[in-house]
DNA sequence: TTGTACGCGTTATCAA
DNA sequence: TTGATAACGCGTACAA
């Protein structure tokens, strides 16, 4: 900066303005800034401006895995409307383990981010103390929090497992049996068994333990699940899977075997993936604002560094899909 | 960290040792200043730290898309090889946008990265010469470069396309079509193009501009790439998708079409991935070393740092995996 | 094993 | 609109 700032006969601080407030800076002035930078091949050093300024510019962002495409979509809108004003993402993964959830943020704090952007709402009581000592910005993605730690975005994961339910109901099925994820520090997919029971408890069916099966987030899974519910509980007309991995993974497993669906069994999947709406019969699902969920983090960060007060909390609903599977 | 110094009775800089260093530092001294960080809610500056040492340890990293699972574990591989060696991974994407991907290294020059690793070869020659006078350690992912702009690690895609071609030929199929992705700036797509129409020459078969189809990679486009060659150019009896995404879309599109597969088309892709597997008649594919490419790029970025010479250049090759749609 | 002195490259603050 | 000065919070180099 100071090479650049002889070169162009002006003082370093000018320098520092040209690059980050040009419009502080008057034409003339600028112009030869700029012809100095392109001469001297100067790069704009941003560790020392993050340490003078105390910003970084700079978001985190938790997600449980990288490969499950319904984050990536997050994950994009995040992105999109950071980059959109002048913020980078930092991403990092939890595998579903929040003791991980917990040392990735630990790096963002000592990264200095300007905020950070998890999923879901259950987190480790150490995590939820370190964030708010630390006093950055948060917001929880994915799911509602009945208590917020400051901000958060989703929807409502219990109500639409319920209307799921609901409309396997109103299509006349009655032994329903639910394929979910792992339950363990994982409120999205707590709150979706709970639907489902819900759902059940609504039509005056009853849950049964043995109609219930929870597996990690695979195709292969999804498979393996219905292929046991069938031989264990045969009784079984329809299936709810809480996650379209599952959901498809079932299908799938049903398309090979000949077992006719809905004839056999009727199937419904959560979080509407492109690839269910590909399959024959095409699969009933549930639309989530995949993108859209964090755009909308995006935009509740930057209103929170900009001096926005905490508690905001959006609701993004979701709508049915259904299809020929149920 | 002067608050913590006093608190243990020690010098700031021993603190900063009994962080980074701790091996450095005597037990009794290692367990006062624990407790002080303990007491005083310490969190290390890495900004400041990154700008006294000249090292960031973090890596930034492009894909074309996160949505692609293909990348996706590429990704995880990288970064839980960077983690473990106290690294922390930036990500960036380019949207298959070669301006796009400038910009993000540029961000990451500023932000003063310690290695980058790109997707594919095709890079803006601005965007080269940058990373050249940056001296910044570079690996490129995902293909096998003539020159490379510093190291690589990938296979290659030329020889991976020819190869499923050769397939469907030993097969018996001769009127092979081709379904890929925009060659635009795209190495992989131009090399796996080239990989069919080679071949084709190697049977003795010619490649027929009417039997080719370039289009974005989702489901929907193979499905209707594959239903255009099949109205336009009826003859065909193969269909080669030069990647799973087309290749599944266009799967699908013949099982809800009632086509019979292999007996209408013969199907094959490139990428191996777990949904093909699953699907019925099982999609003939390629296993790539997705998650080793990602685990190599980091060794390798980690031995540049480390001092080690540029010219690395890792050949992970692919695996045909023989299905019944071909 | 611990400490001193200094500098890393910017930006905030205040003044001109 | 531009500039002088003083941090920002660490780690390096060297010394004790």
């Amino acid at each position: 900066m100071a090479d650049v700032a002889r070169e162009a006969g002006v003082a370093p601080i000018t320098v520092s303005r040209a690059v980050s407030h040009p419009s502080q800076v008057a034409a003339h002035t600028l112009t030869a800034i700029r012809r100095a930078i392109e001469q001297t091949g100067y790069v704009r050093h941003a560790v020392a401006g993050s340490l003078a300024s105390k910003a970084t510019r700079c978001i985190g962002s938790v997600v449980p895995v990288l490969s499950n495409s319904i984050f990536a979509d997050t994950l994009q809108g995040l992105s999109e409307e950071l980059e959109a004003r002048g913020y980078r993402l930092l991403i990092g993964s939890s595998q579903y383990d929040p003791l991980r959830e917990q040392r990735v943020v630990e790096a963002f704090l000592e990264q200095r981010v300007d905020g950070i952007a998890l999923t879901g709402t259950t987190h480790l009581p150490a995590l939820r103390a370190q964030l708010k000592r630390s006093g950055t910005p948060v917001v929880e993605m994915w799911n509602l929090p009945t208590r917020p730690l400051d901000c958060a975005v989703g929807f409502s994961n219990f109500a639409a497992a319920r209307a799921m339910v609901r409309h396997l109901v109103s299509r006349g099925h009655r032994r329903i049996a639910y394929i979910g994820g792992p339950t363990y520090m994982n409120d999205r997919t707590q709150a979706r068994e709970r639907g489902y029971r819900a759902g059940l408890a609504e039509a005056g069916l009853k849950a049964r333990e043995a109609f219930v099966r929870r597996t990690p987030f695979e195709f292969e899974n999804g498979a393996r699940a219905l292929s046991d519910l069938l031989s264990k509980t045969p009784s079984i007309d329809a299936v709810f899977a809480a996650s379209d991995v599952l959901a498809v993974g079932a299908l799938l497993y049903c398309l090979k075997s000949g077992l006719p669906v809905p004839g056999r069994v009727a199937l419904a999947g959560l979080d509407g993936s492109p690839i269910g709406a590909q399959l024959t019969p095409e699969l009933t699902s549930m639309r989530f604002a995949r993108r859209e969920i964090g755009a909308h983090a995006a935009s509740i960060l930057l209103g929170r560094i900009g001096g926005a007060l905490p508690g905001t909390v959006v609701d993004l609903g979701f709508e049915l899909l259904p299809g020929a599977s149920s």
